[in-house]
DNA sequence: ATTCATACTGACAAATGTGACAGTATGGAT
DNA sequence: ATCCATACTGTCACATTTGTCAGTATGAAT
């Protein structure tokens, strides 16, 4: 059960943050959370994010066990990504941090009004 | 009510984690939750940290509203750093967050043994 | 015959983050 | 007279991350 990339911090909250660490790691998991899709699905319902970043987002994710990649070897080719069993274990804490995030957004957004 | 550093994401968990990005920030919010710390306080908890880096976050996390700074206009100067109220609304994040890291940490050290 | 879409890889540049180091002011202790 | 501690600032180098660009294979559509 891989934890993150390197080395494992001491701190807990390092540990934690250290799975999602990446520009657009918590913004795939959170599409991911409605279900399974596509590489150009995911690509397509990110706004600014490149090819390149996504695939190397969704290569260390499931290399840390949290994604599952699901290939039908048809032309052109189509793969699926889905939330593993232990990501799932994950999503709970993203929905308490994007909790937090929309209600500071939304203050953020009638301040600034 | 700042959220964060640069830009504000579209992404709500990418808002949250903005506020709490950086190498130590986790980190020093958590031991923070025990208490007010003097700068140096802080230094000596947090193994491995260097002054530079403490005192950079320390200060983004201060113009995020997320720390409050007192200063005692003493010689050698007393600096006391806190959670403000605003940071204290994060504090319930990161127990979830270090929840999440602390299970999978034991998980992983028990793996190893 | 050409173009398109898919899911990638590789190489490289630009941006950003982090760490190392030196320096500042002051008063008290040695 | 020298050194220490405190809480910083400034600069630079190194490392890592991110983004940009070009390229690959294949079959179906035009």
């Amino acid at each position: 059960m891989p934890v993150s990339k390197k080395e494992i911090s001491e701190c807990p909250i390092d540990a934690m943050l250290s799975v999602i660490d990446g520009r657009w790691k918590g913004t795939i998991l959170w599409r991911l959370s409605d279900g399974p899709m596509r590489t150009s699905e995911l690509r397509r319902s990110i706004p600014g994010i490149t090819e390149r970043m996504l695939i190397r987002h969704l290569q260390e994710l499931v290399r840390d066990g949290i994604l599952l990649r699901r290939q039908k070897n048809s032309v052109p080719p189509c793969v699926h990504y889905s939330i593993s069993k232990y990501g799932w274990t994950l999503v709970p804490v993203l929905e308490v941090i994007c909790a937090w995030g929309r209600k500071h957004l939304r203050l953020k957004a009638t301040a600034s009004i």
